[in-house]
DNA sequence: CTGTTAGCGCCTTCAC
DNA sequence: GTGAAGGCGCTAACAG
């Protein structure tokens, strides 16, 4: 019998009827709000899809990547992913993502944010954590700026100043830069003349570019506090070291530069997001981030 | 009617099901023979798979990333995954997931070797792009030597000298010790007596342990080529400027430290493994690498 | 203990 | 035009 199957060159077991039989795919889903090459770019998206990883490899579960945001079918595409469970990367305020994975009844965990009733949300409180950084590095300055990621999908680069909350579509941006605003009220400064440059893309040329427009519109500045590492770098080398600077995620640029950070795992968050849509019970992550001070922020008067 | 749907909080679609009545899931295979974290700490699997989801995106296709070489159950896992076809990364001689997935009768695409009657592959020339780089760096040395990947699943690092093929069970890693071999015999040198370093991982730290051993063995070695960058750059961090040494991979860190090294580009290779295996027609990749001479091979007499 | 059957949810066909 | 039914491949339950 056996022979004849393979003989007749039987398949083997057909994955698709047997999860419909079973209700169950042993498959975890993360939907990306980016193109899916990002999430293999950016050295904080390729932690957190190690720590994800190493979940989905101890438990026997496949990983699947579901890119959204290339077209209007996004929402077919993420129900069609034959998937137990959601985790959600880069997603933003509205996202019509949001309703489609909630509709599906199974488990949704979001990173980053936005909060959302009933699904699960895994972040370290970007607010607190940025208005502590911008503390450290605005004090002793004059003319503090921000340089940030995007605003919003449109993804553009520009310089603006003091934005508001709504202008910000996405959450962990729009965390930062409250944290940041706390920090400069708290220190007399005005928000609204604090300039903002916003870069298109998380790197280097990126960010000395937008450096440039920023030291355009106001020569004065004297301190930085950048969303990443490398937007920090960038800064600097449009700049002089007497620039008071942080940056974030403390990889080893910051390390090898000297540059104040804040210090997170993504690789951590990606083994909650993971535990917790695949049933487990993850340990807050509010509070997991820490400020590592350095020389850029050191005191010189 | 839509509405008593929604009230009733009907999931929407089945996938399974859809995929069952339809005969085709819409989502690639990558079948890893390395546990599921390797596959985003490893800087050239990290551009093969940006390559792979490019093509993903493009299409429409989801990306299931199904790790091996973790237990018993490879076979199982692999067959399980709901999958139209499926690329094959770092697998080796015997492999059984190579029947696995040749028994399921969907495409295969196997990356780097072995190659396999029936399935495609895709891979460069490794060793004739050995040859060439070891050529360049042992011509005017007395004493070569070798960096070399894990040559089994044991991977264990230690030191040999001109190892046999059947010793090696990694494809890449046995055709690039065929070219280095090729080489140091056409130079004039007895392989049997050239000591080989094994890294049992493919970095920095490894690296230097592993030359301090070779070292041991030979203090008087003059010439290195190695597997891969950081492997060259952790030899040179255990010598001194006067050994002559070549990387692979054209990274940043052979850019940077003036290293020779072979250039190809892993995420073209990813490309052209998905398009394969979507029912494209990829062209030949055999010689698409290149010898980068740098400062590392100058010839100082 | 072996053999048959029902049904997972979907889509397509065919009948009305 | 609307509506019912069959079958994709599997497995659990049930009948012989």
């Amino acid at each position: 019998v056996l022979a004849a199957a393979e003989a007749l060159g039987y398949p083997g077991p057909d994955p698709s009827a047997r999860s419909l039989r079973y209700g169950e795919t042993r498959t975890l889903g993360v939907v990306l709000g980016e193109h899916l090459t990002y999430a293999f770019e950016d050295s904080q998206a390729v932690s957190f899809l190690a720590g994800i990883s190493e979940v989905c490899a101890d438990r026997g579960y496949g990983l699947n990547i579901v890119p959204t945001g290339a077209g209007d079918d996004d929402a077919r595409r993420v129900m069609d992913a034959a998937v137990d469970a959601y985790v959600l990367w880069t997603t933003f305020y509205d996202d019509p993502v949001l309703d489609t994975v909630r509709s599906t009844g199974k488990p949704v965990v979001i990173h980053g944010g936005p909060a959302v009733e009933g699904l699960a949300l895994i972040s370290i409180d970007n607010r607190e954590a940025a208005r502590a950084v911008a503390t450290e590095v605005f004090t002793n300055a004059k003319h503090p700026a921000v340089m940030s990621f995007p605003l919003d999908r449109r993804r553009m680069s520009f310089v603006t100043s003091g934005p508001d909350d709504h202008e910000i579509e996405y959450p962990v941006t729009r965390e930062r830069i409250a944290g940041y605003r706390d920090a400069v009220r708290e220190l007399g400064f005005d928000w609204s003349e604090v300039p903002v440059g916003v870069c298109r893309t998380n790197d280097l040329g990126e960010a000395r570019s937008t450096m440039q427009d920023l030291l355009a519109r106001d020569p004065s500045i004297d301190a930085i506090a950048a969303m990443s590492d490398p937007l920090a770098l960038g800064a600097r080398m449009e700049s002089n070291d007497s620039l008071r600077l942080s940056g974030w995620d403390d990889s080893d640029i910051s390390r090898q530069h000297g540059i104040t950070s804040v210090a997170q795992s993504m690789r951590e968050q990606g083994v909650a997001c993971a535990v917790t849509a695949l049933g487990g019970v993850a340990s807050n992550y509010r509070d997991n981030w820490q400020l590592v001070r350095r020389a850029s922020t050191q005191t010189t008067s």
